[in-house]
RNA sequence: GGUCCCGUCGUCUAGUGGCCUAGGAUACCGGGCUCUCAUCCCGGCGACAGGGGUUCAAAUCCCCUCGGGACCA
């Protein structure tokens, strides 16, 4: 039999960290083991799901590279559930329940203050013909619960991760399978659609193994096999709660947006409750599939790290060449149009290594200095003033109008040698010139990216700066 | 409150009874390289939650306590 998984966003809200990695531990193991990836919407409640969440989680699927073999929608298979739950009403292992929201509040309120379990009581478990009609009289429209049977006191299953999990008991009572306006709860849908989409393997976070009871009974109720349960540990934010928006960037689009690579973003993930056999960290979606196994998932929680996500980050932007840098900036960049793409590339390549995301790429001030001339500060200017700076500037830019420099470094010496200066006391006024910066990458750089006549503009045009009386004293 | 899960450096982890004076990565600190910043290289700091057992030997197996988390309400 083929591995049939499946992942099951619900839309109320961004595709969170712990949702992706859940989707892509699926997509891993259906990768490696040439399985199915069955990716399911659970959109029944309509009152919390929206369309652009939908739109947006899939889209942040794609982006990651996470693709899967069918996509279904609960919300077109209503009829599906309204069939099976008829089905268990019609053989008495469920039932209609006529209490309101209120009711059972109150009456929760009553167990709790007693000491006792918050359970539900079993109030419409066993009403007559007269009693349901009385209450369909009133204007009432009833949920529809499980009959939990005797013998669910005690359930047990076997996780493929955690081995034997053991419930003393369910703690819930009857459940509701169907509510009052006609749509199924979450543990009904669940049930009849990992059924009917042939799912073998339900791998999902540690907050459905509470569910995992519930669901078995239901299966066992309908007469199905249940498909295997591996349940995943939560992410948690730094304060070792679970992530939530207070955490800053818990979504993926939120990531997205701050310039993390796709394949940097998985890679974490991945490296989040799961280690690799070898040596080494960095690795691309295709060498993860290649390395994943079940067996070397960690159960312990753990807490997303966003210094480890930039450090990883910055190894995936490393492997780009200057042109795939360039694409992948892109959408980041600002004010480029018309220049050279090839230009804008090598720049962008000349900067990479000062910065840990797409985002402080484009923003970098080194990347403007070299897309654009900079206007040279007041600083800059005094910082040029020095005698020694403009002989050293003008003694570069002669040997400049020679030639374009095989080796910047050499001429850099020639000059220092000859003007008795140190090699620092000629390259930083020439970085100043260049870039208006004090620091950034090293100067060969910056030249071959500027160009020849660019640059001997660049050190005219400050020289003349420097020539001319200061502004504003 | 009930039920369940989980505890190795700050964080991610290796470890499945002897290879462990616990290894790697990140973060942090220091040094080197260098025209500066960054990258890079080298080094340092830093953990088996606690207590009992079992065993010649425990991070590893068992029990208790403590702690963290999740779910149900």
């Amino acid at each position: 039999m083929t591995l049939r998984v499946r992942f099951a966003p619900s839309p109320t809200g961004e595709l969170h960290v712990g949702g992706a990695r859940t989707a892509l531990f699926n997509w891993l193991w259906a990768r490696k083991e040439g399985g199915d990836l069955v990716l399911r919407v659970e959109d029944t409640d309509l009152a919390r799901s929206e369309q652009r969440f939908v739109r947006g989680i899939l889209e942040a699927l794609r982006w990651l590279g996470l693709d899967w073999d069918e996509l279904y929608f609960q919300s077109e298979r209503l009829p599906v559930y309204r069939k099976y739950v008829e089905r268990l009403l019609a053989e008495g292992k469920a039932y209609p329940c006529y209490c309101t929201p209120e009711e059972l509040a109150a009456r929760r309120r009553r167990a709790l203050s007693r000491g006792e379990a918050p359970e539900y009581d079993g109030h419409c478990r066993a009403l007559g013909r007269a009693e349901q009609e009385r209450y369909l009289a009133q204007g009432r429209r009833p949920a529809v619960r499980f009959r939990v049977p005797e013998e669910a006191k005690e359930t047990s299953f076997r996780d493929f991760l955690r081995g034997e999990v053991r419930f003393r008991r369910l703690t819930t009572g009857d459940f509701v399978i169907q509510k009052a306006d006609g749509t199924p709860t979450y543990n009904l849908a669940c049930v009849v659609d990992d059924h009917e989409m042939g799912i073998t393997h339900v791998l999902r976070g540690e907050d459905h193994i509470s569910n995992t009871p519930k669901q078995i009974w239901l299966y066992r109720a309908l007469g199905w096999d249940p498909p295997q349960f591996g349940h995943l540990s939560v992410i948690l934010g730094p304060d070792r709660r679970k992530l939530s928006k207070r955490h800053g960037a818990t979504s993926v689009e939120a990531l997205r947006e701050q310039g993390f690579l796709p394949e940097a973003v998985v890679n974490h993930l991945a490296l989040l409750g799961w280690s690799p056999k070898g040596e080494g960290e960095v690795f691309t979606p295709a060498e993860l599939v290649e390395r994943f196994s079940l067996d070397r998932v960690n159960l312990a929680p753990q807490v997303f790290d966003l210094a480890k996500l930039r450090w990883l980050n910055r190894q995936h932007l490393a492997r780009l060449s200057p042109q795939e840098l360039l694409e992948r900036a892109r959408p980041f960049l600002k004010g480029v149009a018309g220049l050279p793409e090839g230009r804008v590339a090598r720049a962008l390549a000349l900067v990479r290594p000062a910065v840990s995301t797409l985002a402080e790429l484009a923003d970098h001030p080194d990347l403007s200095a070299l897309l654009r001339r900079p206007r040279l500060g007041d600083e800059v200017v005094e910082g040029l003033r020095g005698p020694r700076a403009q002989e050293a500037l003008r003694a570069v830019l002669s040997r400049l109008e020679v030639g374009w420099p095989a080796d910047l470094r050499a001429l850099v010496g020639e000059v220092a040698g000859e003007l008795g200066l140190s090699r620092r006391e000629v390259f930083h006024p020439l970085r100043l010139a260049l870039t208006g910066r004090p620091q950034g990458p090293e100067l060969a750089g910056v030249v071959a990216v500027l160009g020849w006549e660019e640059t001997r503009a660049r050190i005219r045009s400050a020289l003349k700066a420097v020539e001319e009386p200061p502004t504003g004293g």
